[in-house]
DNA sequence: AATTACGTTCCATATAATAGAACTACCCGG
DNA sequence: CCGGGTAGTTCTATTATATGGAACGTAATT
């Protein structure tokens, strides 16, 4: 085994997957193409060894490298997650109730899931203009700073949110952004409340009230939003869905009850 | 080396991450969760490594396994997919005239690229009401009974597209599905048009008129259509929109020359 | 033309995947 | 309550694959 490796903290090894996800996450989740260089600098491993990698994502199609040799996500991706998403139980059980409530709002309407320490967006209605498939899709956001993730930590155990929360970095997105200490004080609120606001926490400008749902076992855990801008939207103006986005909640977790319970 | 393999011809093999995309394709791409020996059964090949396999791919995310061993896409492919999509260049370059032939014409509007002997849809514009994201996005549809994939093909070389026939495994969608032969003879056809139809040969009740758009050096091929019902939308009315979506890919082509050619 | 940066290929070695079997848990019928 | 099947998991020597260091091309730069 070759030295000067201890010191980093990424601990991940799921052999020789694992070692080629964190290569594909470093190169989709960059803001543009990177060339191999750019690569072969962050993913401290031999040259050999980074373009063989790279080489077999790209075979995989899970890369794509253009002409000037710069790698970019591949579409194999889109194929893959088209799938995942048409086929998701929780989004389709979810989905009547997502729209009824945008109705009922006119605001922007969001379910999220709880992986790990972020919030991924399954699913949004929006109201006016057509909507840009896959904007806020897929996308992964910290708990910390979104009402679904806010909800989320709500329902969960105290031991658990405190291992999660030991795990974040907490990024100071915004003036209101939580830090660890204020973000339990704000989970023990939203407990008694059943429902969580983010006031301006993530982006400057955008506000949102939030209600979790969660699985019986907690198998599954995250929540409905109703998203908007903060101009229109006030913590008050917020207060009065209160009662309706939580009970959104209960008919989503009602729906999955006997969706998923018995077997179809 | 194991008997009983040299008949299939799947000879797909990049090393390990190659044996866990072809498990991957066969979960995602099933209509339903798979338990373990459904996969098995599929997968000829022992029970410990398939078993293995499906742990890491799990552990990464890629998949998921519900409390009854049933295995689905996992949402990690979401995250990625999303980053995917909002970062592709063709997609961003087209996106205005893709909005604007949506207007001139008030029907679907597709973008798709082809990869292998798929046409994999990048983006759609929708008239009406709103657009269930995902929907088609990210959708693999075979070349030969697309309007967009005819179009592609029209563009390439007559050697390559000899080949990718070849390839291809004719499924009987609808009774004016292409067969080999009647593919090669309508795509000589396309090449003196510049635009293709498709005449309900994916889906009863559905055609659509295409325009090609490739890169100089094809390393890009692909094409826009408009699509609609069949009740609305005969292949007279469609030709009338001929001129405006072979302008419109010509100008999605124009955009490519500049908006890639130098670095940005 | 010389120099440097960048990317690719090679090959002995180390590491991780493999395959077969043994093991466990569960379900169903007698 | 027991036996026998079915489904899933774990273990381990063997084999295949990934590794990493260095050597090799091949542009770009001056």
């Amino acid at each position: 085994m070759s030295a000067a490796k201890e010191s980093a903290s990424e601990a991940r090894d799921t052999g020789t997957l694992g070692k080629l996800m964190v290569l594909l996450d470093r190169v989709t989740h960059a803001d543009e193409p990177m060339r191999f260089t750019d690569i072969l600098a962050v993913a401290n491993q031999p040259r050999g060894t980074v373009h063989r990698q790279l080489s077999h994502l790209v075979e995989e199609g899970l890369l794509e490298i253009d002409t000037d040799g710069r790698y970019s996500p591949g579409l194999r991706l889109l194929d893959l997650a088209s799938r995942s998403w048409a086929r998701n139980e929780f989004r389709l059980i979810a989905e009547p109730h997502l729209k009824a409530l945008q109705d009922l709002t006119g605001e922007t309407v969001h379910l999220g899931v709880l992986r790990g320490t972020s919030i991924i967006y399954l699913d949004k209605f929006e109201g006016q203009q057509p909507v840009r498939m896959y904007s806020q899709i897929g996308n992964a956001s910290p708990v910390y700073c979104t009402g679904v993730g806010k909800a989320a930590l709500s329902i969960l155990p105290r031991e658990r949110v405190k291992a999660l929360v030991a795990d974040l970095a907490f990024h100071r997105f915004t003036a209101n952004t939580h830090t660890a200490e204020s973000l339990l004080a704000e989970i023990e609120e939203i407990r008694k409340q059943g429902h969580a606001f983010d006031r301006e926490e993530h982006e400057v400008g955008i506000r949102c009230i939030a209600a979790p749902i969660w699985s019986e076992n907690l198998s599954l855990v995250g929540g409905v939003s109703v998203t908007g801008p903060a101009y229109r939207l006030t913590v008050e103006r917020l207060s009065e869905w209160a009662a309706a986005i939580q009970e959104s909640a209960e008919r989503i977790m009602e729906a999955m009850r006997i969706g998923l319970g018995p077997r179809r």
